[in-house]
DNA sequence: ACGTAGTCAGACAGCGCTGTCAACTACAAT
DNA sequence: ATTGTAGTTGACAGCGCTGTCTGACTACGT
């Protein structure tokens, strides 16, 4: 049906050659803004819309931005792809997403041809995949400009964005601290994770600040799985001396907390507080609901999406651009006053 | 650097023309072995690929594939894409998601510029997308085949992919009949699903099958929610004339039990067995572990790429095609036996 | 009156492929 | 030897756009 109108449609019913009608359609400068009207009346009428492939065969322009990623959190690519399509849609674009394996040793097969055969006009890169060094140099390779979300390596080889994970995590340790807690157990996250570091020196510094002493004993390593968390938390708590809140590296991690505490019967959180990180969709979906921190997650691919259609470019010697965005503490049930406030002080 | 090989190269170095060259890219028939094993030699030690674009421009393919969903359960929906881009690779087409709002009144609006402009060979409707009427009137309208998964309504519309529902959920009260439970309560899930209906027919007909009484204030009204999952059982559980047992329609209904199991110090599986249905990622992320139907979903999307792919026809008057994948039961922990097994028998 | 920019619009040549059609080969049937 | 037929290859014309270049027309100063 409609699927047959073209640019010299539009040509004939308003009147001008089809080269007027491209240069409205790319907003062009130099269309008297009369002409312009009358293209777009045309345009209107006869429902037009112009061919990707035609586009792009002829142009620079591909049209397409990609989101590479590898064995992802579901909720976090989902926010991503969301976050990145409502950007890409203003401008008239798609996104072409492309799962890869990038612990095999045939990245480069997976991402050599895809490259070349679309060729996109950016590409967004997503965790693990955004540390990964092959896929990087096929990208440079292809002169395909590409945005890293919340990279944890190499931080100056691309423009990224990301958030402040230390000062979250100060936050979430200050309102813990505020909540009357001195004892804090801590769940580090995965340590070849860049936001690991990041999380842990935020905590530190919180309880730094705050005059509490960071014991060696509360703070346990688990590897940002459920399991990781559950088994973290039976070290953590399974002994009378324990920690009155843990704060979890993220919500995975604090789901096996809250396992936990089920188990050995602690109330959450009258007896124990948990905080986790990322506001996963499990994060709801459990009960207490937790205390977390919000990663704006489809905003950060909103803004990596945006670099890519603004065209992110550094001058040579300088620091690409980072955009670092603002998360949000959501307090839920999980946290509460330490039950040891005005007791055992001391 | 490899961006300017075109098929002239590859014609230049085997000695034949484009014309052959493009059809040994695409396999079509009466090229001589010997011809088409050089240019296959040239093709690799050129490196070439095709480009899409071009191919599309002049072809009548578009070698991409689309998936259309509306806030879709996140693992649900990163299933779907693993699935179908898998098989779509095979074929070197691409993915293009693109994620609607179809409950507002612009839908129309949202999908057919899309269509138009990059005319995929075919799309991939989820749930609820796949039961909304405006979007299958737009992409028949524009002649784009389309295959459904799992849709609740106007069956043979389209070619569609699915599982049996019913008979999982047969299964599903089976194995809890298996362990003795003999009153067991069940979560409806929302009614405009079309899965709702064929889970409820399921535990109904396992329960006719063997004898049991299906009481109405056993079954309980849900919106496959984690809340509505919650209030349910709240409902059927607060009384101490409980179930030994609850199967909920899905896994975040399924959740909502188990916190108020929790809450009611309920112990699972001991006092409690709680099953769910889909297996998703949130099941794993609780304790005891739910145990619950695991969906093909990424089976079922590469079978509805499949027959994109492959090229979905019926005659005129015919039924579409249709494919039913098989489910999977996943006994974890949250089931147990019946803890009235051998007392109040009568 | 003339030049000189600056503004606006169109002609035209492809982008890298595929579809169509015509031509040529080989070999069997006449 | 002649014709037929299937198998194999290539020439060529676009697909629907954009980039480049050229031309016409306007506005302003001299």
């Amino acid at each position: 049906m409609s699927s047959k109108i073209t640019i010299h449609d539009v040509a004939r019913l308003s009147g001008v050659s089809i080269k007027t009608v491209s240069r409205v359609l790319n907003r062009e400068p130099n269309v008297k803004a009369d002409t312009r009207d009358r293209v777009q009346a045309a345009v209107a009428t006869l429902n037009y819309r112009p061919n990707i492939s035609a586009r792009s065969l002829a142009g620079s322009k591909a049209y397409l931005i990609g989101v590479f990623f590898d064995n992802p959190s579901p909720g976090y690519i989902t926010d991503v792809q969301l976050g990145a399509i409502a950007r890409c849609r203003e401008e008239g674009y798609h996104l072409i997403v492309e799962p890869l394996d990038s612990t095999a040793d045939d990245v480069e097969a997976q991402v050599a041809p895809m490259l070349a055969n679309l060729r996109m006009d950016g590409v967004i890169l997503t965790a693990p995949v955004c540390d990964n060094a092959i896929v990087m140099d096929a990208l440079e390779r292809e002169d395909i400009p590409f945005v890293r979300i919340s990279p944890g390596s190499d931080l100056d080889r691309s423009a990224r964005v990301g958030m402040d994970d230390r000062l979250a995590a100060y936050e979430m340790t200050r309102h813990l601290i505020d909540l009357g807690h001195k004892d804090i157990g801590f769940i580090l996250g995965h340590p070849d994770h860049g936001a690991t570091h990041l999380r842990r020196q935020g905590f530190v510094d919180a309880m730094g600040d705050a005059g509490l002493p960071v014991r060696p004993e509360r703070m346990e390593q688990g590897y940002f799985s459920f399991r990781s968390g559950f088994e973290a938390a039976e070290r953590l708590l399974s002994d009378e001396d324990r920690p009155t809140a843990v704060f979890a590296s993220n919500d995975d991690m604090a789901l096996g907390v809250m396992a936990v505490a089920n188990r050995l019967r602690l109330n959450v959180p009258e007896t124990l507080s948990v905080a986790g990180f990322d506001d996963t969709p499990g994060a709801k979906v459990t009960w207490p609901q937790l205390t977390t921190v919000r990663q704006p997650i489809a905003a950060m691919a909103g803004a990596a999406a945006d670099m890519l259609l603004t065209g992110v470019t550094w001058d040579e010697g300088a620091r690409p651009p980072s955009r670092l965005l603002d998360f949000e503490l959501v307090v839920r049930e999980s946290t509460g006053p330490s039950p040891r406030l005005g007791l055992t002080n001391g």
